[in-house]
DNA sequence: GGCAATTACTTGAACATTCAACTCATCGGG
DNA sequence: CCCGATGAGTTGAATGTTCAAGTAATTGCC
């Protein structure tokens, strides 16, 4: 802990920070919403699903998968098992590495995710997209890589390589 | 579900949707962690914490403190009951009007607050204020303010008038 | 070629958040 | 002045996420 000089934020920075903090909890939440009234399911799982789908043969090892969607192992087998459940993926033993594990959707899984997209991408427009002129979105575009760079250099690395 | 054409995202758009939607992962789970690590709260609790210490007596009636930290009451209320429990904070019923509850900052929750808030202000600075220009801040800050009317018009009233 | 790491996942408990139900106080007619 | 509606908050169960621990397969190295 050292003592240096309190860093306090000016008033323009603060009125900047709050906006910024407020907007990356209002939007989530918002796309988090419409999934879960029109499809039932949350963002996660959504990505999970989306994924699966642009896939070869719409099927993903484990590990792949969750470095796609952006979250744990952990958190990506327990949300798998919840599709799995609904009967929207599969999970069987990939056969040229018995360590891993390969997720695949499933023909219902293929109809919802035809189904959910449109709606979403539709939300994502009117939120996002066609809300900002396409300068102000490409200017969003920048400075949201800069501030992942800063965050979590993976993240910003894993956004260049994989996509 | 009208059948209109399908609205899909061209190159661009979905190059910086996706860096948006990794950004507003990123930063939060960013700050939250570097709460969790110096001072083990979440950023939610650092929230009701710092907007206490600024109030008046730093006192709030739950559902004013409810606004302010953009939480639903439930939330707030369990939230309060751990840093009731970690001795930061005591709720008191209200003079005034018999069903209102008032938060109040303990001297050692006003201690904890003074020992968090300048990590978290640094980390704050060191992820974007200091990372952007301030011409990119500013930008950010009003393209922000227009996401947010757009996903939530209710939160973005709140901003204008309730700082 | 055997065994110590490492990789890839799963599991269950702990924790936070949401949701619906509930309590208690106050306000506003009739 | 009483009683239904509204407002303020709490509570407990359900859900989702994290965290720590565990399992099973594979790689590397001596």
């Amino acid at each position: 802990m050292v003592e240096d000089e309190t860093p306090w934020l000016s008033a323009d920075e603060l009125h900047t920070w709050i906006a910024l903090t407020a907007m990356t909890h209002v939007l989530p939440a918002a796309l988090d919403a419409q999934l879960k009234r029109d499809a039932g399911i949350n963002t996660f799982e959504y990505i999970v699903l989306a994924s699966l789908s642009e896939a070869p043969d719409r099927t993903l090892p484990m590990s792949r998968l969750a470095l796609l969607s952006q979250g744990s192992l952990s958190r990506l087998s327990h949300a798998v098992g919840r599709l799995e459940r609904s009967g929207w993926v599969v999970r069987r033993p990939c056969p040229d590495d018995g360590r891993q594990t390969e997720a695949h959707l499933t023909a219902a899984g293929w109809r919802k995710v035809r189904q959910t997209a449109p709606g979403h991408v539709r939300e994502a427009r009117r939120l996002v997209v066609d809300a900002l002129s396409p300068t102000e979105l490409a200017a969003l575009g920048r400075i949201a890589r800069r501030l992942i760079a800063q965050a979590s250099p993976e993240t910003a690395q894993a956004l260049e390589t994989g996509l």
